[in-house]
DNA sequence: CCCGTTCTTGACCGGCCGGTCAAGTTCTCC
DNA sequence: GGAGAACTTGACCGGCCGGTCAAGAACGGG
């Protein structure tokens, strides 16, 4: 699966056959198909699994940080993170949206997260520190800055992950006009 | 070539075959070609044109706004007014981005929409409105904010444009915590 | 009215692709 | 050690795909 991740991330789902991955792998056509039903089915199971890692990253870094801005806060920076470790994996995640087929999945994942956020965010509204505003837009507005930057500056600038990710905590709490 | 976006859109690039593009259209297969060296290259020049256009539109939009706040808001609306109606030409750029051989030509269309909007931003730094962060890295980060939510509230939940690009802008200029 | 250029057709080609399957090989448990 | 399950192989299949091209049709200037 490692395998056909990046061999996926490099060449792009469709023009990815089948032959070259178990090919790559020295391995027989029949074992691909004794694992998985179908070329689709393999790149779901890359999809749910990115997913699962990512959340549980995510939830291992908010852990026990009470603020909830605090916890946005780190949220980005694991996602960041993520985002760094697993660029090939990211690529896959940005083509699998554009594929009407895998947007359940997708979907759901993202949904999960967002909602994830959404709590936070509203926390923080109720706390009366986060502006009066839709939790669900805000959190998909944290999440656009926090994955646009992340394939921009860290994936093809190369630029150093904390530094993006100061920036992108910078922007999402006070935007462009706030904080001195 | 409209007709083309919309079944690249719908099926996928690569799932969809110049044969059926002809078909649909009522031509043969040598017209295709006599028009177009390649398949690669028709879709290379729908990305070229989408790209063509929504500057055109925001450059209309911002026209004779001397001020460079103002000027940022107004682009972004402009954008996602833009986003809304060419959803199916927003899928393909957003596909370009998954696949390397695309990356030159779309770089190159966003660098360009990405430095306008960093002249603006380096405008507000210089007056002290905007704080003192890469310029670049902020105007990626509006419009990673203005593309995610144009994709998600515009596109798939058919907000409202004007409602979604409120807080786009409320969120891009103060962020989570600003703003009474 | 004719001839060269522009434009159009669709059968055709070589090649690749996802998926199948008959034929093994290896493992496991009694 | 044997029988059945788990696993592996790779040739093979039907079908599609991007692109070519010989054969015209339509057009346009002289």
């Amino acid at each position: 699966m490692a395998y056909a991740t990046s061999r996926f991330a490099e060449n792009g789902y469709h023009p990815t056959s089948v032959a070259e991955i178990v090919q790559g792998l020295g391995v027989g056509k029949g074992v691909f198909y004794w694992y998985f039903a179908s070329k689709e089915e393999l790149f779901l199971e890359i999809l749910r699994d990115a997913q699962r890692q990512l959340r549980r990253r995510q939830e291992a870094a908010i852990a026990d940080e009470p603020d909830p801005v605090r916890r946005i806060e780190l949220g980005i920076r694991a996602s960041m993170a993520w985002f760094d470790q697993n660029r090939e994996v990211v690529k896959l995640l940005q083509f699998a949206s554009t594929e009407e087929r895998f947007a359940p999945v997708l979907r759901r994942g993202q949904d999960v997260a967002v909602a994830d956020t959404a709590r936070h965010v509203k926390e923080g509204i109720v706390e009366g520190r986060i502006r009066d505003l839709d939790p669900f837009v805000l959190s998909h507005a944290v999440l656009g800055v926090t994955g646009h930057l992340a394939r921009e500056f860290v994936h093809e600038r190369s630029q150093s992950v904390d530094d993006v990710a100061e920036v992108a905590v910078a922007f999402c709490l006070e935007g462009l006009l706030g904080g001195k």
